[in-house]
RNA sequence: CCAGACGGUCGGAUGGCUGCCUUUCGCGUUUCGGCGCGGGGGGAGGAAAGUCCGGGCUCCACGGAAACACGGUGCCGGGUAACGCCCGGCGGGGGCAACCCUAGGGAAAGUGCCACAGAAAGCAAACCGCCCGGCUAAGUUCCAGCUUGCUGGAACAAAGACGGGUAAGGGUGAAAGGGUGCGGUAAGAGCGCACCGCGCUGCCGGUAACGGUAGCGGCAUGGUAAACCCCACCGGGAGCAAAACCGAAUAGGGACGGCCGGCCGGCAUUGCCCCAGGAUUUUGUUCUUGGGUGAUGGCUGGCAAGCGUGUUUUCGCGCUGCUGUCCGGGUAGGUUGCACGAGGCGUCCGGUAACGGGCGUCCCAGAUGAAUGGCCAUCUAUCGUUGCCGGUUUCGCCGGCAGCGUGGACAGAACCCGGCUUACAGGCCGUCUGGCACC
RNA sequence: GGGCGAUUAGCUCAGUUUGGCAGAGCACCGUGUUCACAUCGCGGGGGUCACUGGUUCAAGUCCAGUAUCGCCCA
């Protein structure tokens, strides 16, 4: 496996649900889409599942290489502690996550996950 | 020491913490496909880029070969698996030089084009001009006559049209039919001569491209082929998203069964029998056409029934076989292709060189939403700034040392290899050229 | 990864085949018409032909290279 705690999103249909359920959250360095799991795929909810897109706005290969090697370091080292299990992400890196203090990456990607959460626990009591 | 030319090479280093991909060994486990743990090895480039050429490999097409068409290449010789690449040489151009640039076959095989300007743009012609000839002839001079200012004659002659000679000069243009000089001439002209250029022939050197030289010709043959074209040589097409194998779920196709089967009509297919016609045959027979009759969950129309649905009724819409086993195509996905190769390094030999050969040694990335990383510390190249010192053609420039700050250029394999082109902070090494100083 | 195409005025496009003056429509400016505006008439400005070299007397056009944008192939 990739990681025991951290699996990635691998295929196009995969990453156009995480978007189809409009939770986006913006920081400067990089944007975050998160889609709650449902009843269809709720049957394994030990990994949490996540997926990066930088585009080829942000520059050339090397660029883009280098920014989504940073945030998925970012990720594997915030995510199992702060992120919902129950849910798949989808980070979409910005070129000013190339000269960012990697703290401050880390900052970022925590705030976008608190936001997220705070949303999440707000919707439940009418869900339920 | 300064300035420059060419070639080669490197393209951050070390350490710590923590991850990813691959491979191998050991142990454990297994539903035999793998999985887990631990140890070891390896993990981006000179351009990995652009996709501009050449090959390997795969599929498609094709009896062999050639030709046509289309595309490409284009001085000569060599290297190579091959090339439009590389090496050496030649011609032309540039630079004081080292050296650099060069798509560089054919324009007397043919066609096209050469705008504007100019007389004329390709075959020789003649606008202005220059010169000659006779003709007309203002005018000037001289002679003769006499009606003394007129007439006649002669010579010279501005100018004019005409006929001829010429291409030196003018002007236009990117380009005007060899150039310069002397002679020559009515004026001119390769008309003659010398040198240069050009062409032809011979000789010498060279494998050749080509170079040198002698004689002859007296200038004929403008440019453009990255315009068509001619000549010589090369090329079948597509590309690893090629191609091969395995293969879910869902829908649909086919075969064989089981259960159940509302009525009427049309079409189609087909079996058997009957009737009629035709063909064939001695006959039997066989074939065929039409009609009748029966069958077929093959299509279709209507009514009825059932189910679903619009909240319910009326009313409307949609569906009508259900189910089991097997087969084939094939999607998602997976595996192979896929990394031992025109391989790297060292050394010796041949060759001016590109390169070739022998020997030894090494195994050196294989991802697929795509690994080769993230963070930290120290050092270092560079750059900026400050101070000090030294050199010097004072502004200034160069070099060294120290402090502070900044902190690496272009750029990421995607089947592989040989080239080309493009991007690139800077460092190091070697060879050579010019200038200055000293011995 | 591989295979193709495009780039001309502020915008949309001709012109490229066969080299010679860079054009059209809309937009912009001035002016006339109108009490005023629109429409309409007349006149005008605006271009490194994406960029860099080469061939040619001459390049938007021909030939190489570069940049940007777009399309197709499982």
């Amino acid at each position: 496996m990739v990681n025991p705690r951290l699996v990635h999103l691998k295929k196009r249909g995969e990453f156009l649900r995480v978007a189809s359920a409009r939770r986006k959250f913006v920081t400067p360095s990089l944007i975050l889409q998160a889609r709650p799991h449902d009843e269809s795929d709720a049957e394994d909810t030990a990994p949490i599942r996540v997926g990066f897109t930088v585009s080829r706005r942000v520059g050339n290969a090397v660029v883009r290489n280098r920014v989504r090697r940073r945030l998925r370091a970012a990720a594997e080292e915030i995510m199992p502690g702060f992120a919902d299990a129950n849910s798949d992400f989808v980070i979409i890196g910005r070129r000013s996550a190339l000269g960012q203090e990697y703290t401050g990456l880390t900052g970022h990607l925590k705030s976008a996950l608190a936001k997220y959460e705070k949303e999440n626990n707000k919707q439940k009591p009418i869900a339920e």
